[in-house]
DNA sequence: ACCTTGCATAACCGTTTGGTTATATATAAC
DNA sequence: GTTATATATAACCAAACGGTTATGCAAGGT
């Protein structure tokens, strides 16, 4: 488990999406973060970390528990990028837009001649 | 490479997100996109098999070869998933909230008592 | 007919992933 | 001081990932 604090790897992960949506109504320990998966401890820990390591979750120690809290604003790498893809595909048809006019000018200056 | 057909899994890889960046703009064949990567041309075929797998991509068949359309609408499922737990996130103080007022309105009753 | 092109597929490989159990450590409770 | 609790960490594992090379095969070009 490599250090690649990259948010699109982040939530590609199910159990991490799931972990996210209960930590977006609340924020709660680690426990109690376990206790709504069948995988043991280490294993939310683990995920826990990744998520700290991309920003999407921050942890505050109170005595012994770590409390983990969402902070979704890292999200927007994601809908950023979504964004920039869709505005690319709705602008697609321009080139063929631009192609197709050209094609009726000229058959336009063909039918005058 | 199993069948896991899932979106976020799909865009968590940046080289697939770089395709689907280049399908955004315009549709191309595999050898055509397989110019813009240092990789091999299997690799690229792996690539567009899972975003086609997930209907991020579809594949028009002509003679021998095979245009990439991107179909970017398959990413509100991302961005589905984003807003809602944005929402969460965003009303995730109205317990406390809540609680404040409540705790408000009892010091009130204390103090008119 | 033969060669070339555009791809898919198979076999393989090192690394990463997501999980486990066992163990350690620090704080809290008794 | 002893015990219980909350969590981290290490060692390990099978499976998946992302890549490779080698090969096959159908469609086009000559």
């Amino acid at each position: 488990m490599k250090a690649r604090r990259d948010v699109f790897q982040a939530i590609a992960d199910p159990t991490r999406r799931e972990i996210l949506g209960l930590l977006a109504a609340e924020t709660l320990t680690l426990n109690k973060i376990a206790e709504n998966f069948h995988i043991s401890q280490p294993a939310v820990s683990k995920h826990i970390k990744i998520l700290t390591e991309c920003g999407l979750v921050e942890i505050t120690q109170q005595g012994r528990e770590r409390y983990c809290e969402a902070r979704l604003d890292q999200l927007n790498e994601v809908t950023g990028w979504v964004e920039q893809s869709r505005k690319l595909w709705n602008h697609r048809f321009e080139k063929l837009d631009n192609y197709l006019i050209d094609l009726q000018n000229k058959n336009q200056n063909d039918g005058t001649k």
